[in-house]
DNA sequence: AATGAATGAGAATTCATTCAT
DNA sequence: TATGAATGAATTCTCATTCAT
């Protein structure tokens, strides 16, 4: 075989594979889009179809459960993403605090970046009641790998039971998502983003301490 | 048991039956404990007609426009009848905490009496702009309201601006709705109630004095 | 009996049966007024009542039907007072020109003053077979009654076999109705009044003409 | 036969068939159809799938306002195919009356043929003020180009102002659909077609001469 | 007699999903 | 594979009519 053959069969493979990863970044994208403009249940899978110049066929090819797929699979996404362990792992008593806000600020920009998506996930949690423990059960799964993780790497995490480690991540994680998204979608509690980052910081901070007292 | 539960086991032979005001509960009732069963979506007028024993019509006749109705004017009658500005009147340095935690209490026993409102209104806020608004307006007003008859009865108040006293109040009421939504809908942040509302407790007053320094 | 109480007794059932009618009429008024505001269709009994403040109950009990039953009634009402067979009864040779003019008139009176009836009327005849069959009979009968009346009192009439004499008034009658309804309610034919009301005469002197040539 | 009813009668097995023009004027014939049998208002969508055996889904991907798109369409389809601008071209003083005649008799085959539709027509523009404005609109540019059209090509129209050419048509055209409605939906005015033909014809010319008269 | 709450069939419309091309 | 026409159950809402008060 020619070079020059494969070269087409390669860039075609490629250039397919390209395109498919390319539609479904599509479709996510008008699909949150469209939710942040009239609501999650007024957002059809038509409706994406159209917006996003893509038949409805080929949504159904990508999420055969149409909406509940595309959430899902964001969701499953964007847990993939979050995070970077590794910084974590360099905590020292020093740099707690620069942590917390890291943490913080990382969901801070999430939120602000998926807006659609999360109203999405809040609005499917409640009418599909295997969505809502799939999304507990990878909450938890994924701290459950990040602790173990850091109590491998890291002598500070280690002086904490992994369960009680879990459990304060999920709080805080709970706890800063709570707020975002009231403040994103219900009603400000700030006006600037810096004050609310700030805010949000100190709170957790405050959390944690509370949460280790009792 | 309520009237018209009553009613409903003893059948009355009559093809129709007339009371106002107990339709209109049974309404209410019937929507928002359709709602934490199956969501806001899936729960239909009709399918709440059927489940409350009446007719379609009924539902209309009270509340025209159909569920976004049946939210906003429970919305109203809740804002009515919540916290006790009596209470509030007697705050000294000595009772400010006694005060929180009526407070947080006051909204902690809201929420878990009123889950199914509460996942409503926060549905419809999202695909209905006007009732966001309303929303927003409303809580402004009924703070507003409270404040001006605090600083009228109470000198501790008086040394805090009007507007100053108002955002608080709201800082407040949004912070303590934020996290307790979560934690009935979304993910549980404690394991009993004692606990969470203790941390509530603490989480407002610490709030507070934030609020306050900057 | 005192003549006092005599009087109170008179009033009130005089004072009753003119609320009737009052009633009645106004039942009238409304719907046709309604009609013309928003379309025959969109006019529901229950709209009718709630414009006239009075209850739907109302409405049923004078008429059992609904909205065909007060239609039935004012067009046996409407056709109880067209055309003053006195009149007509003096035309010879030189008035029969001022006789089409009084009957265009006439005509165009009703029309401008019953817009809504007028519309109705056709609206409902076209879903009703009954009242479009009742709706002919009527007309039928008014002017055979008409034409027997003439033939009785007037020569110039009894030159005319009875059947060409109804034939010849229902024509004219039909005629001039599906242009005025046409003009009033689909499309102006001419911009005045006057120029409309003489085009209307000249148009039924042609037609007659016509009408006997064949 | 038409395609579309052949394929009704042979049923193909086949789930969904796909032919969109077909599908289309099935629609406009299904619902002219229902309306001539029971009236406009109580032709529903509905009806007019299940009795054209497609899906209401169908109905709405090609008129997505229901009814009033139906109408709407159809109108402005029977427009465009409303006079022979050419055979009007030839007009001279010898063939006038040949046109008047010509003219009456498209407007008498388009009402026996579309006499559902016609209905339709009337009663929707009663209800939607939008479509009224529409209808009068179309008829006035329909008119207006036909004109400039005759105005290029013949001597004997540039003898008269487009203005009142324009108006003259349209006067026409409304003087001879008012008494067609009326007597094809409402009552006859003649019992036999070429009578009536023969009528209009000379109403039409002794309305011309009227027209230009004053 | 008068009222108007209550009924429920049915109309308009949407939308997840399937399947012929 | 990709397309989008077609489906039809489900939803919102209206309205003629009945009946308890």
């Amino acid at each position: 075989m020619s070079n020059y053959s494969l070269n087409i069969i390669m860039k075609s493979s490629k250039k397919f594979s390209r395109n498919k990863q390319e539609k479904i970044n599509l479709i996510y994208d008008t699909f949150f889009k469209l939710i942040l403009k009239q609501g999650y249940h007024k957002t059809s899978t038509n409706h994406v179809a159209k917006s996003a110049k893509i038949s409805i066929g080929t949504i159904y090819k990508y999420f055969p459960k149409g909406k509940i797929d595309i959430i899902r699979r964001y969701f499953e996404k964007s847990m993939e993403t979050f995070l970077d362990s590794q910084q974590l792992s360099n905590m020292n008593d020093e740099n707690v605090r620069d942590l917390l806000n890291h943490f913080v600020l990382d969901l801070f920009e999430n939120h602000k970046k998926n807006k659609g998506y999360n109203l999405a996930l809040r609005s499917a949690i409640q009418s599909d009641k295997i969505l809502h423990d799939v999304h507990k059960e990878k909450i938890f799964h994924f701290f459950k790998e990040l602790v173990q993780k850091l109590r491998k790497s890291n002598e500070n995490f280690k002086q904490i039971s992994e369960k009680k480690l879990v459990d304060v991540f999920i709080f805080m994680y709970n706890l800063v998502n709570a707020i975002l998204y009231h403040h994103l979608s219900i009603m400000e509690l700030f006006d600037t983003d810096d004050k609310f980052i700030d805010y949000l910081s100190d709170l957790v901070a405050f959390s944690l301490q509370y949460y280790f007292k009792t």
